[in-house]
DNA sequence: TTGTAAGCGTTATCAT
DNA sequence: ATGATAACGCTTACAA
């Protein structure tokens, strides 16, 4: 029932190589013919057949990404902007959930989705450091986040330490020396949340402040409840705390709910401020203090890399590590005046 | 370079048909045979080749879920759904991103992606009425939402008027009497805006009150940043409110941001509501009062659906309109004890 | 229960 | 500048 590119060659009394050659831009065609080749396609609504041309050439134009859910804002926004910026590219982008489970990260790896993807770009929350060689798989790949450097891929990420580093000194800078953090996660010497931590303890240290272990709250999934609970139990635990800071923003958006409704003022009582801006944290009340780590930036680059890999010319390139740009973006939670 | 069916079938001594045999689950191999050829294709570490068989069997096993804009929290928790469900029936999503652009609806219909999907879960937001007999397709698709009504292919949507007649009637029952409503899109009659616009007029009328137009405030892109213009627009008017409804979750979101920025208490002066109830309904402070619509309901809804048209058995069954069940989730923002 | 042969729609090679 | 022909890896008759 599909018209198929013969039928278009017939129509337009050429070859199907000829109709092929249109099709893919191919220089050295007479004008005549390309546009009689252009005009049986339009007729007849043509369409080309993805498989077909996938099984001659062993492209799809599909490149999967691989995120932990996309019900998490940053995995929805870093999405969007993937999926865009693929398009400019004339890729697809197919989104693989892995529910930040091991096994099935370490099941993406494995499969490439049976020759399906031309490559993946690849955000884990579950494997680590000692997994870096799991990532030698054949096909193109690109790393993001925290959890593995120095691997056997391109890498693109940002320097968390620095910018939380930034995030401390800010709320140093208003004033606050107790400060909270949460969503520490401590069996864990490496990851986000360890690199996270220890630009909030050079901040202290630069400021002479001496860090307090009761201030330092684990909390589970980074989501909103987790922030809540762990502020709860800070507020239960009696400790006295001026700032807290929690390590993605919707934790620190649970923290800012958790302590509104014990009837602490934000930011007279207690500064608040997150990581990721995430676009609620300019419509939170107080709006929220955070750091912008680049989204577009790192999705630009990560598409670029996984192109460049998949055209073939940087084989000999060694894995790349890419910094995005972050930002501070200091919001009414720290007592700034309104800004954007 | 990859494992071929040839490959594996010459290691397990057996044809190549055998081989496909045994990998589509036909019954009737021998047990020896059948375990010789899963030790070859474990061995050599084999990998179907989708394009392969999608070009034999034209089927990819591929579906595309198209919405509006992932950003948009309501599409990210909906396609999250979507892309599980699939998942338990061996279904990869793919996902168009329409930027809720007349223009790329229409073109996701006029291409279904060059067959490489088998069908096309379409959330369209540009699209009216008017556009139904475009619906007609050549390849199986689920209509999502509320701009098409009794169209050409199977629908999956909530009983809208009657969900916002549930919130009005919660607010009626605070004893509210002065309620906005935020994100009215007058020159629509259709669509989402007004069906909920009409609840809200039902519930209005059944408890005898009159509707003031100045109290219908219209708002553009339904995110938080056009809910909180429209509350300021609202408030500078001077018009007397008690209550605002959001026609979603971002607008009332934002109308929330917008009273309490302004000193104005929420429940105490003014409630608020929304729809969709998204997840950060139940960590805003207050927490907001919302309707359900049943994501998960309706994307399930939306596989079957789809999964039955692909298989192709009910070729003859009419396009079917199915009605997915809400619930009223009462919250702080309306008065209303803290609850999950 | 298993094997043989044909062909899905495209692109690559090699002519012309 | 264009065409003929052979793959690509799999499934589907049909045979055996």
């Amino acid at each position: 029932m599909p018209v198929t590119m013969r039928e278009v060659a017939q129509r337009a009394g050429v070859s199907v190589k000829t109709v092929s050659n249109v099709v893919n831009g191919y220089p050295y065609i007479r004008e005549a013919t390309r546009s009689r080749v252009i005009e049986a396609i339009d007729a007849l609504g043509y369409q080309m057949n993805i498989s077909a041309r996938s099984l001659r050439a062993s492209r799809t134009g599909i490149i999967a990404l691989a995120v932990p859910e996309l019900r998490m804002p940053y995995f929805a926004e870093l999405s969007e902007a993937v999926i865009r910026i693929a398009r400019e590219n004339d890729l697809t982008v197919l989104i693989e959930q892995t529910g930040a489970e091991r096994e099935r990260e370490l099941a993406l790896l494995s499969s490439a989705r049976g020759h399906l993807v031309d490559g993946v770009i690849f955000s884990p929350l579950a494997l680590g450091a000692d997994d870096a060689d799991r990532l030698n798989v054949p096909f193109p790949m690109v790393l993001l986040g925290e959890r593995i450097f120095r691997g056997p891929v391109d890498h693109v990420s940002i320097d968390n330490v620095a910018a939380s580093r930034e995030v401390v000194r800010h709320l140093i800078s208003n004033g606050r020396r107790r400060i909270a953090l949460i969503g520490m996660i401590s069996h864990e010497g490496v990851g986000t949340a360890a690199l996270r931590f220890q630009g909030y303890l050079e901040a202290l240290a630069e400021a002479g402040l001496a860090p307090s272990p009761e201030l330092v709250l684990p909390a589970g999934p980074w989501n909103r409840s987790a922030g809540a609970e762990a502020t709860n139990r800070l507020l239960d635990s009696g400790v006295e705390f001026d700032a807290v800071f929690g390590l993605n923003d919707t934790l620190a958006l649970g923290a800012l709910r958790a302590l509104l409704s014990r009837g602490i003022r934000v930011p007279n009582d207690v500064a608040v401020a997150g990581f990721d801006d995430i676009e609620e944290t300019r419509f939170s009340t107080p709006t929220l203090t955070t750091v912008d780590p680049g989204r577009d930036q790192i999705a630009r680059t990560a598409v670029e890399l996984l192109v460049s890999r998949m055209k073939g010319q940087n084989d000999e390139v060694r894995p790349r590590e890419i910094f995005a740009d972050y930002a501070l973006h200091p919001r009414q939670s720290t007592g700034e005046p309104l800004t954007g």
